[in-house]
RNA sequence: GGCGGUGUAGCUCAGUUGGCUAGAGCAUGCGGUUCAUACCCGCAGUGUCACUGGUUCAAUUCCAGUCACCGCCA
């Protein structure tokens, strides 16, 4: 590898997606990565972020009726949020819809065309106008249909920009001939060398049926096609190509941690860009595998998809973190399971991780009031527990080197159970009992070393387990900020501060139990118990429903949970008052078309006079809320039946 | 159809350029231990190494064919 520094990448994710465990996956495995260099002194850099144009999202926001900046802002944060809740330390978020991406996007667009890598053509293919996509002869439906609505397709020429991808076939195969480490694993190196063999097209990179998007400079009637775009995030967020740019001092050290349905965007199209822009292409491009659920693909409609943040909360960030990297070898599919989850943190966690560092610090406790003596002279078994440290932390850098997080993982794994028997060879319980002060100090002496140099390890894995590991140690400082996992620097005398156990063994039996009555729960909801008495159909007619458009929403002083709206019904404006402050920032509330009772009792709150009331769902809870709005065009005080 | 890959213990997988009784983890059984989160340590297994044939003193490892599964072919 070079020594110009480490540049790691994720997908920019699609902001239209809930964040899944593949999202968790390769954000995780790239944490893990970059973590794992800065400690070891690389200059390291590591970026994620949410592409946010093109048509579905359009389309997505359209049928909530915001706009497209709208909605990409709202789901932006469900990443963001993850990844605080993960752990995730990332150096920059790029977001396409930012000026500095966009930017970007027009300069190298314009580059290329100006120097004929890019040229206008004209697309042609058969078009779904219901959809409003071009569906590939492969996925077509009998007789040219539709593989979503099955309607009959429709064959479309439209202007559009091309890239010349045909002209970098053979740069490309000399490239990876050079460098077959390039695409990784080496089976998604060989399907990706005989696609290129097979010969490149020239690909579309523009649209003029959508307009969600980044203008083309020069015929702004085109955007540029979403993957043209978000491609370049991995140069722009570095500030390509202004002179002085992090992009000088990282490129082309990048390796980019993708999905394996991505990857010929990543190792053809991309480098082919990137040499055109005459830059050398990534160092490196990892394809991972999928995860399925329980033996099953995961999927919506299934109903199986696994919730990141369900299972931080249930189980902790640092548990799944290493569930994740631990289960499966980075570059193969892999099976997620609850059942499978609930065994490594029973057996690796609990019994293996975390009792170790227990059981010491109980001797260190009870034979030695806490305080961890020095170490005298060294027996054969300490020595080669030392020895074993040593090489268990060159031999977690090798496994890292090649993204074998599992490996790794069960290197480090071997050392903790080297430490287990350490303990039932020595047992430093006799020594203490009878009274051998010499031989209990280095006894526990040499385990704290080991678990100093544990913890190190574990922390680019599990940040917050190696923090706690760290503290109970009784050690100063930060393991991760300790670059060289070295034997010898736990300090004679240090006063440990046994805490709470690091992971609680979970009881199978009773999370059986729980686990059901969850399903149960799910199946038959809760009854919330708010029923009211029966009512007519007149008594229902007698509430006026109409669709309102909030013009202006401001705060009502000294009230923190009221806002003063103002409405348009179309035939009349009119001001109410509504408590949905905690839930809504008024720019959320402008422009959206809601649901309110017109013909209700004008009332006086704090001051303002409110003419009507909106309708929202709130949760059993009442920690939040959703407003009623109408799912598609309707004129402004229509009334709802 | 073309190209590539995989098939090893109940499960998940390791097996470097062909060579000592084919390994690890989990799960199972038995024993030890009590510092510890009923934890840890030790022992015990079971395998026609997909099938058939070939090369070789020797093949899980190389070659050919068969079967099964998987990936890529815009």
């Amino acid at each position: 590898m070079t020594d110009k520094g480490f540049y790691i990448t994720t997908p920019i994710y699609y902001v239209n997606d809930v964040p899944h465990i593949g999202h968790a996956y390769t954000t995780v495995a790239a944490d893990v990565l970059s973590r794992h260099h800065r400690l070891r002194g690389r200059d390291t850099y590591f970026l994620t972020g949410t592409d946010e144009h093109g048509q579905k999202i359009q389309r997505a926001a359209m049928e909530r009726g915001l706009t497209a900046q709208e909605l990409a802002d709202r789901t932006v944060v469900n990443f963001q949020d993850l990844w605080k809740v993960l752990g995730i330390e990332y150096d920059d978020f790029i977001r396409t819809t930012e000026e500095r991406h966009e930017r970007v996007v027009q300069h190298i667009f314009s580059k290329l065309l100006a120097q004929g890598d890019i040229y206008k053509g004209s697309y042609e293919g058969w078009y779904c106008v219901p959809c409003e996509t071009y569906v590939p002869e492969s996925q077509m439906g009998e007789g040219r249909t539709c593989p979503d609505c099955k309607r009959k397709l429709e064959k479309m020429t439209e202007e559009s920009y091309f890239f010349r991808l045909s002209k970098y076939a053979d740069p490309l195969l000399e490239f990876y001939e050079a460098h077959p480490e390039a695409v990784q694993p080496r089976g998604r190196y060989n399907e990706i060398v005989s696609f290129i063999r097979g010969g490149l097209m020239d690909q579309s990179i523009s649209r003029t049926t959508i307009s969600w998007g980044v203008p083309v400079p020069e015929n702004p009637r085109h955007v540029v096609y979403v993957w043209f775009d978000a491609l370049i995030n991995y140069l722009s967020a570095l500030g390509y190509p202004d002179e002085g740019g992090l992009w000088e001092r990282y490129w082309p050290a990048v390796h980019h941690l993708v999905g394996k349905d991505i990857i010929r965007f990543h190792s053809v199209i991309w480098p082919a860009m990137v040499m055109a822009l005459g830059l050398n292409p990534p160092v490196m491009v990892f394809a991972h595998g999928w995860w399925t659920v329980e033996g099953e693909k995961m999927s919506k409609s299934k109903g199986n998809v696994v919730d990141p943040f369900d299972m931080a909360r249930r189980y902790g960030a640092d548990a799944f973190r290493y569930f994740l990297l631990r289960e499966v070898p980075f570059g193969l599919d892999g099976d997620f399971s609850e059942q499978a989850l609930v065994q490594r943190i029973n057996s690796d966690l609990a019994n293996d991780l975390g009792n170790l560092l227990h059981r010491t610090l109980q001797m260190v406790n009870q034979f030695c009031d806490g305080e961890v003596p020095a170490s005298k002279a060294l027996h054969p078994e300490d020595e080669a527990l030392c020895r074993e440290a040593e090489e268990a932390v060159e031999a977690v850098d090798r496994a890292l080197e090649s993204f074998a997080f599992d490996e790794a993982l069960k290197v480090l794994w071997g050392l903790v159970a080297r430490g287990n028997k350490y303990i039932d060879e020595t047992m430093p319980w006799r020594l203490g009992k009878e009274g051998d002060r010499d031989r209990l100090g280095t006894v526990l002496g040499t385990l704290a070393q080991t678990l100093r140099i544990v913890a190190l390890l574990v922390t680019p894995f599990m940040p917050s387990t190696g923090q706690r590991m760290w503290q109970q140690l009784g050690l100063r400082g930060a393991p991760d900020k300790i670059t060289s996992p070295a034997w010898g620097g736990y300090p004679a005398g240090t006063l440990v501060h046994k805490g709470e156990v690091l992971f609680p063994r979970i009881d199978l039996d009773l999370w059986q139990k729980e686990r059901q009555a969850r399903a149960e729960e799910d199946k038959n909801p809760k009854d919330p118990g708010d029923h009211e008495a029966e009512v007519t159909i007149d008594d229902f007619r007698k509430i006026e429903l109409r669709v309102a458009l909030v013009t202006a929403v401001e705060p009502v002083p000294k009230a923190d949970k009221l806002y003063k709206m103002s409405l348009d019904l179309g035939y009349e404006k009119r001001e109410i008052v509504s408590g949905i402050r905690e839930f809504y920032p008024p720019e959320d509330l402008v422009g959206k078309r809601i649901v309110v009772i017109c013909n209700l009792k004008p009332a006086k709150l704090r001051g303002v006079m409110s003419c009507g009331m909106l309708l929202a769902a709130e949760r059993f809870d009442g920690k939040n809320l959703a407003l009623l709005t109408v799912d598609r065009d309707m004129e402004l005080g229509a009334r709802i039946h």
